[in-house]
DNA sequence: CTGAAAGCGCTTACAG
DNA sequence: CTGAAAGCGCTTACAG
């Protein structure tokens, strides 16, 4: 390939300073019309572009936005990544996506990463486990960071989630009002403020009414499609079934449902079934999922506003919004209890 | 927060200079370890932060690859990234990903961002109607590009994808073998590599054994889990309805046996169902999903492989890798004609 | 409105 | 084994 096109290549061509090529491409107001267009014409005829990293070393803004999720095939962080990746592109910035896999270390060599690149910043759902330690670093070397659908105690930043105790509880709440007693809750762990909110949701709720929560109706664990399925298959076979379960996900209820009918039972008939998130799969499923809309896309939208406007100069704020879930009945909760 | 630490704020402090710091945190052999260990345990207590813009600047590397493809919510693709990345990752290479969701402005905006921001490869599953000049516009400008998915005639660069009129024969072929006469094809386009030869693979082995395909065997068009759910829903009122349906992919099967079962039809029992690519939840889905399985391992470990090996200096490949598919039967096609 | 010059933080010959 | 100096390709005061 030819030599490499740069600013002083287009700034000899045409008997012009750097500078002047440099402030004309960037539609500088300093630069003439005509000496502008000029510049312009000939980048282009030259191919010219442009080095970003030369730029960024020099003003020490990158363009780029780190994401880091637990796994973007996870259909809920994908429609949140979908508005985040919306209004980035709309202020032109990079974005970086990562899976963390719920992997400390992987999240860390990823942040490491951010830092050397100099990216300008972070939109984060934590790793199981992650420190308030670790996100006071990237913010103490100028990485603003935002949390999406989990929260970190004591990190001191904002962050966007659902409710998501309020959420289980309208769940669990209809399914009471709909006579059942006996309600499962399938999925999630105690080590994420998800799995942890949504379990209390579930079991306060079931106070509420006066029933005491059986220690066999909660299935902790299944959080991918896969374990959901397990655990349909596992729970056919349970000793005094319970007539109802709300998951920890869709993802796990719609797995959860593949297992129930493999094991010879029709959810929606047999068993209610609630999922939590309201995937646009939800929709389609047969039977149709019933779950609680969990505002992936105010979740998206807000924490890359927020993001952008810390980027923009604005005072950070410490806040946590919990976003208001809503509950969307459809026919895998018809049977009634 | 405090001044930033550099690789001359390292070196005043030891005494020595930026070249003996910048050999030893690579452990360059030319360093004494004494002074070496002595210089990484100070970089450590200040804290410091390899500026990555820094050196890609001076060494024309900048350890990016990106990765390109339709959409990272398609499980069929993230199967293949989850691969991709293993083998980056082992390469401490960073990738950038994004979705050009068949949008070639799209497209072109995030090659141009590569070549910005001097990434050292891409690897791209191109957009519908990609010209072969684009890829030479990349390759041209120093970013080597390995195609995975689908290909591109004339581009001259080498490309991992299956074998798809052959995989999808070998779906038509059983059906005819279990009796069916009547196998409609669902969903893909004419416009990408992969519709073509998909749609290619089963008129052929229907011609071979001397059945014509009629036209409206062929629904074309559909490539979502939830265009598949419509299709399923229309394929179920049709006049004369053909005894077994091959999809484009398992989320065009797995929507479409939503559908079917919407409008009260059992798939496995009612009608055969296959699909293609074989991801995860082909094999708990219920009816669990016969299917072709599409080597995602095999062209996600490949591709990488073949970018990491030209970016070791070895010569460029421009060859077109078809991996061959095998089939998967399961409960979906039990049904005989 | 335009140009000359310094500097962002590294790495790489080169010299010793 | 270590250091002094140049240079990667930009942008930004500053001067005119």
């Amino acid at each position: 390939m030819a030599q490499k096109v740069k600013l002083s290549t287009i700034a000899d061509e045409l008997g012009v300073s750097t500078a002047t090529v440099s402030l004309a491409l960037r539609d500088s107001p300093l630069v003439a019309d005509q000496t502008r267009d000029k510049i312009k014409q000939t980048a282009r005829d030259l191919g010219y572009i442009y080095n970003r990293r030369a730029a960024s070393l020099r003003t020490s803004r990158s363009g780029i936005v780190g994401v880091c999720v637990h796994d973007v095939m996870n259909p809920f962080f994908g429609e949140i990544l979908k508005y985040v990746e919306h209004e980035l592109d709309r202020r032109r910035q990079t974005f970086i996506l990562s899976n963390h896999y719920d992997d400390l270390s992987k999240q860390r060599a990823f942040v490491d990463t951010l830092l050397q690149l100099g990216a300008d910043g972070l939109i984060l759902s934590p790793a199981v486990g992650t420190p308030a330690a670790d996100i006071q670093l990237a913010e103490g070397n100028d990485l603003p960071t935002v949390l999406i659908a989990r929260t970190i105690e004591g990190a001191g930043v904002c962050g966007f989630r659902g409710d998501d105790a309020f959420g289980m509880a309208l769940a669990v709440d209809h399914l009471i009002a709909d006579g059942h007693r006996a309600i499962a809750m399938v999925g999630g762990t105690e080590q994420t403020s998800t799995g942890r909110d949504r379990a209390a949701g579930w079991r306060s709720a079931l106070r509420k009414a006066e029933i005491e929560p059986r220690p066999e109706w909660r299935i902790e664990g299944p959080r991918s499609r896969d374990a959901g399925f397990q655990a349909g298959l596992a729970f056919a076979k349970m000793d005094d079934r319970p007539t109802a379960a709300v998951c920890f996900s869709d993802l796990v209820a719609l797995g959860f449902m593949y297992g129930l009918a493999r094991a010879g039972l029709t959810p929606g008939s047999d068993i209610a079934v609630i999922g939590y998130d309201d995937i646009e799969e939800a929709g389609i499923a047969t039977p149709s999922l019933s779950t609680v809309s969990n505002g992936q896309a105010e979740v998206g939208h807000r924490a890359a506003g927020a993001l952008l406007d810390r980027l923009a100069g604005n005072p950070p704020s410490e806040e946590t919004v919990l976003i208001r879930p809503t509950l969307k009945i459809r026919d895998s909760s018809r049977f009634r209890g």
